[in-house]
DNA sequence: GCGTCATGTGAATCTAAAATCACATCGGAG
DNA sequence: CTCCGATGTGATTTTAGATTCACATGACGC
């Protein structure tokens, strides 16, 4: 055996990606520790070495699902300066980042956020609720310009966006993998894009 | 013990029920036989005299949540006849249908439809899909009458009313309750009437 | 070069829950 | 009333996987 010893920084971020990389295929339930420990090349005692136990990677999972949605948004305001255009692209980005992650609606919606450890529950929301006032904020300054329209809501538009990709999400992953997520997200955009826009043509191609 | 003795028809609803009831609180994966069994007033073994075994309950939660999905749209189609307003009715009740069936959304994403039995996971395709056709088939009644803009294509138009659900749910089952889906769903739900509706007038109150 | 501490290993332990089985009892058919 | 099949029970077996532990070994400071 060709042991290899690595710093434990870099094991558990090796550790977080291969778990969150396992949950796509997997499955929280059948998420082992000998399954993460083979993936990084340790065997499952090696895992505690660098982590508590399970718990632990779980929330180091969330954590890095998290900095991933943060730096969605933030690239997106260095790519775009136009609000409609912003949003567009986090909605882009964010179907793509579903896609790669195919674990991220299922640890949302997971066993573990309903009994599992309170406080990775409340870590959650925090990321999600942090991630929603990023795109609120994009509305707002929509808003500000006059290319959105005052009167709407930001955080309704926010989450309206958002919610394009989650039922995308849902076919998307029963059909494994028939379902084309990008389409679905365009048309669905097209028709928010109308409703929150400042000008209120109606283009039909 | 008092000892009842009940039909097997009767008990595999009573433990159908049971199930999706306890799936509610716990957790697919802390879903035990013994947990059901005790709502039912039976001992884990008993179970067995009426379903195969886990997966074979799970089959009969899965029906269950079919059924009820059905029975709001048809509910629906009896209580209006308007188009839009048929919609609305059919968000209302799937607000109501989720938040008194909180496990749905976690049983749609979760491990069981990854990596589990793939003819349950084929079995709520279909089930998902037979309801974004009635919906469909409602915003293409409304597109025949006038009501809806004929350009939409309606099965946008449906995963985006169903659409309205899905991120507040999540929300709602991360913040324990907190979020006011209802609320949510009525303010997501004038954005999108105004953007599916024929006449172009935009309120704001 | 060598000591020592972090990192890695294999074996063993512990636990929860599914599934099985032999036996008990209810309730309707006759 | 009495028998029999359907239903219920408690004890037991099995399995999977998390966790622990005593021991091994690599890398880095000196």
């Amino acid at each position: 055996m060709a042991i290899e010893k690595l710093d434990t920084a870099i094991r558990r971020e090796q550790i977080a990606e291969a778990a969150l990389d396992l949950l796509g295929t997997r499955g929280i339930k059948e998420l082992s520790m000998a399954g993460v420990g083979r993936q990084v090349g340790l065997v499952p005692a090696g895992i505690y070495r660098h982590f508590a136990g399970k718990d632990e990677v779980l929330d180091a999972v969330v954590e890095l699902i998290g900095q991933r949605l943060a730096a969605n948004v933030h690239l997106v305001r260095e790519e775009a300066h136009d609000a409609i255009d912003r949003l567009h692209r986090v909605l882009v980005r964010h179907v793509r980042f579903i896609q790669e992650n195919r674990a991220v609606p299922r640890i949302i919606f997971s066993d573990e956020m309903v009994s599992g450890n309170p406080k990775r529950k409340a870590r959650v929301y925090q990321i999600i609720r942090g991630y929603l006032a990023q795109v609120s904020q994009i509305v707002r300054e929509g808003q500000r310009s006059g290319a959105i329209r005052a009167e709407l809501n930001p955080k309704v538009v926010s989450m309206a966006l958002l919610g394009i990709v989650l039922p995308g999400a849902v076919l998307w992953n029963l059909s494994s993998g028939q379902f084309d997520v990008s389409d679905h997200a365009e048309q669905a955009w097209n028709l928010l894009r109308e409703s929150i826009s400042s000008d209120t043509k109606r283009n039909s191609p």
